[in-house]
DNA sequence: CTGAAAGCGCTTACAG
DNA sequence: CTGAAAGCGCTTACAG
């Protein structure tokens, strides 16, 4: 392997002054720039990054902590950080973290991260976090005192929603939740309709509500299930907001199992807006954002959090979405 | 943050024994084994990964060269890299590399990496993969001779879907390829359709196979599109093969829409068996394998041969497929 | 069995 | 403007 010294001994200059070239330090002289680049053009000389970052004291390298890999809505939101992270000479590695051994939160902090991403939706381990916030690592998503936390505006889109059911005459509107009561409540979306839903003329028995305790099931798996349970419980329902698309996927699939059409019987509304929701059969209406210009802000907020902590104070960001009306909403039957 | 220094002077021993006792030789006297893990408790030591990299000049570090991370395909394929990896004290890293800027090859480059899998069915630029050997990167799917190949054997399922067909009286049987005509010849799909395709009794018009020229194009679009193409050319078409669930779910759409049913009028067949699959309507019938197994099955190669470079000679990996069916398959219409 | 020392490939004051 | 040197946090022969 090609080093410092090699390229500093071909350009009969000190690594220093190498050093000092390939950070485009404007003191050199003009000579000797030139007579360097040679050298490395030459030898085919490429720098270590992780000797580099030693001797900064920055590895530039930013971490996603993450369920599983097949959640297409973090892959674009992630793609979207790995982008623009990459633009600006930053690495992002992502640690599957289900069912983790205390081991992987352990490697995650020998590798001396300078940024970390939570997109787990469960508690993480104390000791780690206090480990990151020790490290002082730039976080988001973890508490509201120490990191980034982003919050989904989902309000306007939820009241546009509701707003289009009750003109076509919807009033037994339920909700399918991938997570607990806290949460939903919790969620912008739990909250505007939990609050709004009697302004609206919804039906109010909380029963509409079907909340999961099955964290093992994927997304597809809970809504086919919820959707089976909401059938049983309320046959005369005639639409259905789901956590995501692909719970509304499951959804789609149970009505149709039951001998139900979207949306002729039932409407169908889905959020996060993932690519394939305009495959569904029919295309279900979402609540969408672009993600991959929200992964990229994430990761310039971070990036620039390292370069000055004092840059962004810690706060909560909210990302404003919209509804992107499909073809699975229809006037309630009669 | 605390080092090795800090940890030596508590234990009252120096760094080398603290070295030693971390990384569990023998030799070390067990009252000082014990001094220095009472130490490291105590100081809540946790080393530096990259600095420990440095000195052993290896990384632990595993890349995966991607197209997009939206691939549910890939995803599970990483999925099984990440956590086999983890296991081993070995980091995974993503690399998007589409319209990538020479930039990022170079920054992959510095980083290092004891092992990349190329996932991208496009070249590479030469420079880049002349890099990496010269790195003596352990390679996944770059050339024959410097890297692992993987190759799926699809040869009994698509025996299989063929029989199938043929038994249902099938004879227009189209073929929806995401690639160009040379990349079809060259998998074990296209190569067993076209030799097999008379012997079924299939119809050999060459207009039934239908290649993708916009590398832009997702693969549900490329479905859709390419099935309309299809329609034109062959309205009597009785069943259609796809290069993957997603190119699978654009035509089911296009199908639709053009007022054919699947399986009644038209039969559809997948690929790779996405989880989503199951949840297509009609749920798909596709090619599958275990692919997190299989990831888990890359990542252990990898890692033995950094581990010494002779235990695995270069080669070509065959996985083995099946079939697996679900509805969207019937007799042909008369 | 252990400590002192050299080394991994960089960066960065600092003396000149 | 430049070179020599110290330092980043580890590992690993090697002398004792």
């Amino acid at each position: 392997m090609i080093t410092r010294n090699d390229v500093a001994k071909r350009a009969g200059v000190s690594v220093g002054t190498v050093s000092n070239v390939m950070n485009n330090k404007s003191f050199v002289k003009p000579e000797h720039v030139e007579k360097v680049r040679k050298a490395i053009e030459e030898l085919n000389y490429i720098p270590d990054f992780n000797a580099k970052s030693m001797a900064r004291r920055c590895n530039n390298h930013i971490g996603i902590a993450l369920y599983e890999m097949t959640n297409p809505y973090h892959a674009e939101i992630i793609q979207g950080i790995e982008e623009y992270a990459a633009e600006h000479n930053f690495m992002t590695t992502i640690f599957v973290l289900n069912n983790s051994s205390p081991h992987k939160y352990h490697a995650i902090c020998e590798r001396r991260l300078d940024g970390l991403v939570n997109f787990m939706t469960n508690d993480l381990p104390h000791a780690f976090t206090a480990e990151l916030k020790r490290q002082k690592i730039v976080l988001v998503n973890f508490t509201a005192e120490d990191s980034f936390l982003i919050v989904n505006d989902y309000t306007p889109p939820m009241l546009e929603y509701m707003h289009i059911l009750q003109e076509g005459g919807h009033r037994k509107v339920a909700y399918l939740w991938t997570g607990d009561e806290v949460r939903f409540r919790a969620d912008m979306r739990g909250k505007t309709f939990l609050e709004e839903r009697e302004k609206y003329g919804f039906d109010t028995d909380d029963s509409l509500v079907l909340f999961n305790d099955d964290v093992m099931q994927t997304s597809e798996q809970v809504g086919y299930r919820l959707c089976g349970q909401l059938l049983e419980r309320h046959p005369d329902v005639t639409a259905v907001f789901c956590t995501n698309d692909l719970v509304a996927l499951g959804a789609l699939r149970r009505l149709s199992e039951a001998g139900l059409r979207c949306p002729e019987d039932v409407s169908v509304i889905g959020c996060d807006d993932i690519a394939l929701g305009e495959y569904f059969n029919p295309p279900i209406s979402t609540i969408s954002f672009d993600k991959r210009r929200h992964g990229a802000e994430i990761a310039q907020w971070i990036i620039e959090k390292i370069a000055d902590p004092k840059s962004h104070p810690y706060q909560t960001m909210v990302v404003s979405t919209y509804a992107k009306l499909r073809k699975s909403i229809a006037p309630a039957k009669k």
